[in-house]
DNA sequence: TATTGTTATACTCTATAACTATA
DNA sequence: TATAGTTATAGAGTATAACAATA
């Protein structure tokens, strides 16, 4: 009856790369406002953290600080989030989003929560259920293994 | 007690790239043979699928053909895929795994496996249970919804 | 010295458009 | 005419290395 952990470790490493496509395709649609992933959770965290600092996005997202760089400003360009200097630390940048900035990534996040519903609509209440609870379990897992590699790579870095 | 399609696909939408974002960090590691994400799914397909031609693969990952046949070609170059013209259809090519291209294709799943091993081993065997009862459901529905979309495309394309 | 952001460079993934060879 | 593979081109994501400004 109960699955070994590799069974079920393999069989997240099956499934979610078919999930992650059908997202992609979905946000670089024109219905869904046309942004990468990527860029989805840059303005995600932005949304999230208003005032947060480059380097914020860049440890949320495990990514490094020219990646989300470059992202920022295309964004920036693109009118969809505003970069302020701080005045507290005149290092650091202040990020927030633009009206038209939280327009699309609403727009976004609804259109492909839209296309989402309609792919999981053959479950039952009861497999909604199942799922709702399995992503539930593995959401906390996951978000801190995102975090003790950045702290791992940190530690690497000054060896 | 049951979650409406909407929430369901809400969480779809937050977990999934948090779970994508390990793998494909677990991928470039050095433990697990340095292969990216799509890099790993081509050599999986031609595992699946001795002898198959460049198109079959590009339609089972939902790509186009000049995306994969960079990818294949690397591969090649590589020494992990071996590609030969097909005696039946002269347009075709017949592509399979070389040995070197079967065991860093093992080597990667088993890294990384073993890594989503480690990270759900905080989940008891009823939630492991949950987890892969969960992702059994998802699965079909979201292979069903790739080649939905890659039909789209294609009446798309002809009119 | 350490941190924050930035720039330079290089590589991979991805798509569209256009092409060749074959059916 | 249609299909299979290829090439050219362009844009986005990603990392490492090196740098300037600030703390």
């Amino acid at each position: 009856m109960s699955q070994p952990p590799e069974t079920v470790a393999r069989r997240i490493l099956d499934v979610t790369p078919l999930m992650m496509r059908v997202i992609h395709t979905e946000m670089r649609s024109q219905r869904a406002a046309d942004l990468t992933v990527p860029q989805f959770r840059v303005l995600l965290f932005i949304n999230r953290n208003p005032g947060c600092s480059l380097l914020a996005v860049a440890r949320s997202l495990g990514l490094t600080s020219p990646t989300i760089f470059k992202i920022v400003d295309g964004q920036v360009d693109d009118g969809l989030v505003r970069r302020q200097d701080s005045s507290q630390d005149r290092r650091k940048i202040l990020l927030t989003l633009t009206p038209r900035g939280q327009d699309i990534l609403q727009k976004t996040r609804e259109g492909t929560q839209l296309r989402l519903t309609e792919i999981i609509s053959p479950l039952s209440a009861r497999e909604r259920e199942v799922v709702f609870e399995a992503l539930g379990l593995l959401q906390p897992l996951f978000l801190q293994r995102n975090e003790q590699e950045k702290m791992i790579n940190h530690g690497e870095r000054e060896s």
